[in-house]
DNA sequence: GATAATAAAGTCAGGATTAGTCAAAGTGAT
DNA sequence: ATCACTTTGACTAATCCTGACTTTATTATC
């Protein structure tokens, strides 16, 4: 057992309850007075815990009625070949090197043609149209790494 | 889904009926007292609920007779359909409108679950994290308005 | 026909109710 | 003493709901 601070067991809390369900609802003001804590701690906590590398997906509304919505997809198990990617992105790739990835992940059938079609459109130099070329390589690296932590996901 | 507030009570009731016909006729007054609300909220929930990135047309008349229809269409069915969408995006799009879009390519079966989640995954604000919300804005459209002509070609 | 009365829907701004952001202060392990 | 992580709260943003006012279309009256 971990020292446990409040973040923790806020986690757990959570975790727990989406062992048992596919997904939760909450309301972020309940459970921070559930926990005596702020509001925020309850983002703070979704943020540092609930990420989309873990397998959670967060959605969220505002106003009347609003609510923080989180659920658990289920992962690859043998995910080795998209770490790998990932890391060699790094903050930056070139349309080049970013294009070699598509193909890789192509070859290794983890995409679809059809696929790998959309995700080249999406990379491309005149869709991201950023004028400097070091601004343009580092936004084309988090789509890339956005996209390659979804293909962790099981269908 | 399970939260309710009037607004998506409302929402949830129109859009029943037009799983079952192509469009409905409705008066605005009747909708509002059916419900229990003003008459201006009929137009809140359409203006936020039916727009063409959800994929439906809205016309109505004011006056004696006056009337709202909605109708549903398929964004991709004919190119004034099309035409309409990429007008309404225009060179920015919210993360909001964006997943709008991408719900209703797959509520016409025009993407898979797994494409419509790589797409989600380049168009989220944590992907792109751009600080200025004009330029945020302005990249998810180019990236929406590239994955779009893609489909219209391709599929 | 022209005008007035009536019958719709549209707009907009404001108050209420939620969640999100961010930076600063606090805490604890090394 | 430093560094990463946690906690806080002031400020921001999104969403919902309302009502006063505006616009448009039809119907009645002269």
């Amino acid at each position: 057992m971990e020292t446990q601070n409040v973040s923790d067991m806020i986690e757990q809390y959570l975790k727990n309850i989406l062992q048992e369900h596919q997904h939760i609802e909450i309301r972020r003001a309940e459970i921070a007075q559930q926990f005596d804590v702020v509001p925020s701690q309850i983002n703070y906590v979704i943020k540092t815990r609930f990420t989309i590398q873990n397998g959670y997906l967060v959605e969220s509304k505002r106003g009347g009625g609003g609510y923080i919505r989180i659920a658990k997809v289920r992962l690859l198990e043998d995910n080795q070949v998209l770490d790998l990617l990932i890391t060699a992105i790094g903050t930056t790739v070139s349309q080049h090197d970013a294009i070699a990835v598509v193909q890789s992940l192509f070859e290794d059938k983890l995409i679809s043609p059809r696929e790998a079609s959309l995700i080249l459109a999406t990379i491309d130099k005149d869709t991201l149209r950023i004028n400097d070329t070091q601004t343009e390589n580092a936004m084309r690296a988090r789509i890339l790494i956005g996209i390659l932590n979804r293909l962790r996901f099981k269908s």
